[in-house]
DNA sequence: TACGAAAATGGAAGAATCTTCCAGTTCGGC
DNA sequence: GCCGAACTGGAAGATTCTTCCATTTTCGTA
């Protein structure tokens, strides 16, 4: 098993991993001043965070309503067959649908739930008709319109 | 109404935005030489995306796992009442949780959709009957555990 | 406890980048 | 066609990156 306390990094990793989680752009030199440690040492370290996976990327947060993504919705879907094709072909499939943000096989209700950002409620009605209800071994979906984002996407707590 | 296409951005911009979303720290010569501008005119550009917010952050991704939160849940909450009261005291509890990644009120079967993120069920457990049903207002939950992530935080599609 | 090898650390310095200033250019309104 | 506002790229000092290397720390073994 992968750990969490001992073996893989020790507390200047986590301050890093910290720093870098809420802001990605931190300049080598800043990052090591507030972890307490030489630009080489920090530079070195971070470097091996990325080259071993533990940092996965990093990414610029784009306001969704400022490229015309202002509707999010959350849908729950249940397939036709519970067969290994069938779950491989839907996913296969939502692979595609860039609309689609966050796609969870789950236990449950549904089998499968998405989360989805589009323009608005008309374009998710065009979507939903044209797109979600026509994926492979789709028998019937759930509609949650989100109206209130309380949270999104919050940093993880470690 | 904010739109979509004309009036605050071109398609300088948009290069931008698309190539800092994929890689948050490009330097600033790079992300001139990707959009071709110089790099005096990237970082004027750059800086007014930030300033205006159209970019609201930039975050390093961790890997979930490495920090020790393998699990990912889904949870829909129903609360007793539906009076504003009700679910300002909830939203307000629950933007405490640190476990709790995401949390959307919801038009459908449940009034919020919640996504969290723990070690393991064991863990989940321990959340669920100390936090989540102790969360002002709750009535019930339906717990969604995931068993697979198709598809996480998926880039914006503009 | 003492020893030695392996790993990690910080300083230093050339290379690269950032950030700002400035003069030239483009664009739109009159 | 003219003017002003907005935008552009070059240049350059300041900052940062990235690597090398000598020193220190860590850890297993005797």
């Amino acid at each position: 098993m992968e750990e969490s306390s001992s073996s893989a990094f020790d507390r200047i990793d986590v301050k890093i991993l910290r720093a870098l989680q809420a802001e990605g752009r931190l300049t080598n030199a800043e990052l090591a001043a507030r972890v307490n440690v030489s630009a080489a040492t920090c530079h070195r370290r971070t470097q091996r965070l990325f080259e071993e996976g533990y940092i996965t990327g990093v990414r610029a947060e784009i306001a969704p309503a400022a490229v015309g993504l202002g509707a999010l919705v959350m849908v729950g879907v249940v397939l036709d067959r519970s067969t290994p094709e069938s779950f491989g072909a839907f996913e296969e499939a939502v692979l595609k649908l860039k609309e689609v943000l966050d796609c969870n096989l789950v236990a449950g209700d549904f089998d499968y739930l998405l989360k989805i950002r589009v323009r608005d409620m008309a374009d998710f009605n065009k979507l939903h008709g044209q797109k979600l209800i026509a994926l492979p071994g789709v028998r019937q979906t759930r509609t949650f319109f989100v109206m209130k984002e309380v949270k999104e996407n919050a940093r993880l707590p470690f």
